[in-house]
DNA sequence: CACAAGATTCCG
DNA sequence: GGAATCTTGTGC
């Protein structure tokens, strides 16, 4: 087992999305239980991508996606749902991995309960509260490897929701994996 | 200050 | 297919 850190972060977001798939996200809420699960289901968000946040520079929100890479970046999405990133590269890059779905122990009551972007920060209870927080133990939020997906298992399609940028085949996911998001439309699979 | 758009989810 | 819901960035 391997805590992930800053120096792993501190690559591109298309080389970080697919390499998480399999490791284990861990949340320790303020209440004091430890909240986990396995990261299934990612996407590449990069700096001179058109659905990329960052890519028209530097604004009150995107901050975080400007620091070095191993911040969390957290924004609202519809008025209704938080968004969980890690951010990617050196300082000054903007660009950042959204995690997209993760698995949860297959006794969980509600397996499904983190499948899907906005679903997982529910299920990990994270918000806006953990925009700008550092991965690791001391900020009760981290990332563990303890396995590598075989290349032959991860599967990549265009990214999902966005309007532009959509050529870019940046969403990685395990495949045949049951807890990967459900997706209105079918992306293009390579 | 007004307005449109958005890396979603759930219901009908 | 469409509504819910509100923050953010932009433009006048």
């Amino acid at each position: 087992m391997s805590l992930l850190t800053n120096d792993f972060f501190n690559q591109d977001a298309t080389l970080v999305a697919p390499a998480i798939l399999g490791a284990q996200i861990f949340h320790k809420t303020s209440s004091g239980q430890l909240k986990s699960g396995i990261i299934v289901e990612t996407e590449a968000y990069m700096p001179q991508d058109p659905a990329c946040h960052a890519a028209k520079g530097l604004t009150k929100r995107t901050a975080p996606m400007f620091e070095e890479g191993g911040m969390c970046y957290v924004y609202l999405i519809y008025g209704m749902y938080y968004c969980m990133n890690i951010v990617t590269g050196p300082k000054g890059s903007g660009q950042a991995v959204l995690i997209r779905a993760l698995e949860l122990p297959h006794n969980s009551i509600t397996p499904f309960a983190a499948s899907g972007p906005g679903k997982l920060c529910r299920y990990l209870e994270i918000t806006k509260e953990h925009n700008g927080l550092r991965f690791c133990k001391e900020n009760s939020l981290w990332l563990e490897l303890s396995q590598t997906i075989d290349i032959n298992l991860i599967k990549k399609s265009t990214r999902i929701g966005i309007s532009q940028g959509k050529e870019n085949l940046w969403r990685y996911y395990i495949k045949n994996n049951q807890y990967v998001s459900k997706t209105k439309r079918n992306a293009f699979v390579q």
